[in-house]
RNA sequence: CGCGGGGUGGAGCAGUCUGGUAGCUCGUUGGGCUCAUAACCCAAAGGUCGGUGGUUCAAAUCCACCCCCCGCAACCA
């Protein structure tokens, strides 16, 4: 009876479209999967997207589309993407669908049953964008994300998440592993130990999401509804559940950080009250940063993964991301690196090594595998090899099961290393032009030896790169390389005799232009920004299950999530725009009056400034760089019509234009002239 | 005391949990080889592992204190 496997990812959001974060989840998932399955595992791999809540129905209306027909657009868009990278899903779980919307349900009233669910009312401030009361009063932003709150005023079900503070902090301890890296552990421990409150569960303001069973009045709450995919995509509460009783529980929840809570304190909480099996273990990695340099402003940086697909293909974006990003930690991408990998270990390392050897087996020995030597051709050199080889393997094996990718990648090119310091020392073809038996034989032995430790690498590597290493295979002269055994891998197995595939370059070298090619494809495809647009796209994937793509201070519109369809008539492609915009700002000349420091605050300062025809208060960060003194009667810039806002308590009618230098000091803008208080700038 | 991540040869990073010759990639310099995708191999230069103190036979690693940098959030309309 094989082993059972059964890992997910978290369900994408479907609020943002995918991104190249989305796809290091993902790629994590299916290289975890793809092991699993050569391991001999019964293996299960779930994926998803994740479609209910107000963001959704917001962002569909924006849209001027209904939720369900947004959701199919986007939703499909991820499927594409993974089904274009060849991501071996086994299921693709909606969240709109009957079955989990059945199962959802069914868990729903599973939990009442047990008593865990009651009905309170519930007033306070709402954050929109999080999905979640906030503890701040009525007015005040967000405390996690700084977005407006709305006060909300509602009968809500709650769940008693406070009974399970003691049972979860039992589960951590007793199971270490749970929560994975350690890191994200000692938060969530400090997180229930600070004390949990009981977790309002149900929505009646708005209607997208699973109805709470018995009062339709109500949908149940997207986190809820969403983690539950876990299990309603193998059946539960469905009337066929023998998936459910195979593969739950989870062997492995990946996730991104910003989910860690979610998944490591209220599913196990909605479980433990459901009465259920716990998942085994849930895996948290970092986000990726995009090049972190500051001239991020004029590209953009949320990278599309079709890019790279594109130019370099999966597999190079795949190695990529789980050799270069120590798994758990924030990693950061860029072209650069990207190229820079994939020219050195890809076709420096073992496409050449794959080329090298094969060229020559092809060459001396007519494609067909030699004969080692065991006798006086056989050397030291080739037992250290094979030695390296097994202490490959199973070091290999046990970084991967505690997901040190990076490490373990690391580990299988020492290898690669080795067999090229083994071939200049043996000099192949220096044998190759001796006839005698002792040459022959030498050469058959290092070649084989070679092609021996290719194979090895190129198994272990197929996980991570299953188009590449297929290749390789082919050339080796092999059958399916999915339907080996990593289980039983060891040395020797490659069978003497073996005739070998056409031999040609696996991962062809990439020169600077592919750079180029890249960059120039994420520049096409970024649309020019309606600024009305982007409050609506500005919602990236915050709550968004999948690793954050945390940009480097690039205002977030700009990014691709935008309508194709946009009928925005404004800038053409390069970011340019028409007078008419312009004009849409009001610059004139204002005279300081009063200036003085915001209590409070270091940056800012409180000003009122003489329009000519008013006087108006001005909030502005320049505070580091001025002494308010010498602030008044000074003649300034400003932006007239800019949108009142709040800093600090005090309400800012405008803005004080200002060079920015580097470090972020403003130098204020400035005439030789005289100018009247009050001209406009045009 | 806002949250978080860092400070390791020129660049980018691993190693820190489980103390014991400081490792990887790129770059530089010189040499070798010619089977291979201008690739591969060798050698060299280059490090007070942010600082100070402590524990220890032994500290990049453990403890304490301090300094600095970068995100995010603020107070950059």
């Amino acid at each position: 009876m094989p082993k059972k496997f059964y890992i997910t990812t978290p369900i994408y959001y479907v609020n943002a479209r995918p991104h190249i974060g989305h796809a290091y989840t993902t790629i994590a998932c299916d290289t975890i999967a793809r092991r699993q399955r050569l391991l001999g595992s019964d293996t299960f791999f779930l994926t998803g997207t994740d479609e209910h809540g107000q963001k959704i129905q917001r962002a569909a209306e924006a849209a001027g589309k209904s939720p369900q027909q947004f959701t199919n657009e986007v939703s499909a868009e991820f499927r594409a993407l993974w089904d274009r990278m060849g991501i071996t899903y086994d299921d693709y779980i909606r969240t709109t669908s009957d079955r989990h919307k059945q199962g959802v349900q069914q868990l729903w009233r599973r939990i009442r049953d047990n008593g865990y669910i009651y009905k309170g009312s519930y007033t306070g401030q709402y954050c929109v964008f999080d999905e979640m009361y906030v503890e701040v009063g009525p007015g005040e932003p967000c405390p996690e994300c700084g977005r407006p709150t709305e006060t909300v005023k509602e009968e809500n079900y709650f769940f008693k998440l406070s009974a399970f503070a003691e049972p979860l902090l039992q589960l951590y301890t007793s199971q270490p592993d749970f929560i994975r890296p350690e890191t994200r552990r000692n938060e969530v421990i400090a997180f229930v130990r600070s004390g949990l409150r009981d977790l309002s569960i149900s929505r009646s303001t708005f209607s997208w999401g699973i109805p709470v069973p018995d009062d339709p009045k109500h949908v149940i709450y997207v986190w809820l509804d969403a983690l539950a995919n876990y299990i309603t995509a193998l059946g539960y509460g469905s009337a066929d559940a023998s998936k459910f009783e195979k593969f739950w529980p989870a062997d492995i929840h990946m996730i991104g950080k910003e989910i860690v809570r979610f998944h490591c304190v209220y599913w196990p909480a909605f479980l433990m009250a459901a009465g259920l099996p716990l998942p085994k273990s849930i895996v948290a990695h970092g986000w990726l940063l995009f090049e972190e340099s500051k001239m991020s402003k004029s590209r953009g940086n949320i990278v599309r993964t079709e890019t790279i697909l594109d130019v370099l293909g999966a597999d190079a974006l795949r190695y990529f991301l789980l050799r270069e990003v120590v798994f758990g930690q924030d990693g950061s991408f860029s072209f650069d690196a990207l190229v820079q990998r994939y020219n050195s270990d890809l076709a420096n390392g073992l496409g050449n090594l794959a080329s090298r050897t094969l060229t020559m087996i092809t060459r001396y020995f007519h494609g067909e595998v030699p004969y080692p030597s065991h006798g006086a051709a056989h050397t030291g050199a080739e037992d250290m090899i094979a030695a390296l080889a097994k202490h490959t393997i199973s070091e290999f094996h046990e970084l991967f099961e505690q997901q040190q990718f990076s490490r373990a990648l690391e580990l299988a090119w020492a290898l690669v290393a080795a067999v090229d310091k083994y071939i200049v020392e043996n000099e192949p073809w220096t044998l190759g032009e001796k006839q005698d038996e002792h040459s022959r034989s030498r050469l058959a032995t290092v070649l084989y030896t070679s092609a021996e430790a290719l194979r090895i690498v190129t198994s272990l590597a197929y996980p991570v790169m299953p188009e590449s290493t297929a290749k390789i295979w082919a050339q080796l002269g092999l059958g399916d390389i999915a339907k080996t055994s990593l289980a039983d891998l060891h040395w020797g197995q490659l069978q003497l005799g073996t005739r070998l595939g056409k031999v040609e370059p696996v991962f062809p070298r990439a020169d600077k232009s592919a750079i180029e090619r890249m960059q120039m494809i994420e520049e096409q495809q970024r649309t020019p920004a309606g600024a009305t647009e982007a409050v609506t796209t500005e919602v990236v994937e915050r709550r968004a299950s999948s690793p954050g793509t945390a940009e480097a201070g690039a205002s977030q519109g700009s990014a691709p999530l935008n309508k194709p369809a946009a009928s925005q008539p404004s800038a053409p492609n390069d970011g340019k725009i028409t007078i008419d915009d312009f004009a849409k700002v009001e610059l004139r000349v204002a005279q300081v009056k009063v200036a003085e420091k915001v209590k409070g605050a270091d940056k800012l300062l409180r000003l009122e400034v003489d329009l000519g025809t008013e006087v108006r208060q001005i909030v502005a960060g320049i505070a580091e760089a001025y002494a308010p003194e010498t602030l008044v009667g000074r003649k300034v810039v400003i932006v007239a019509n800019l949108a009142p806002r709040k800093l600090r308590g005090l309400e800012s009618n405008g803005m004080i234009v200002a060079a920015s230098l580097e470090g972020g000091k403003p130098v204020l803008a400035a005439f030789l002239e005289d100018v009247p208080i009050g001209a406009r700038l045009k």
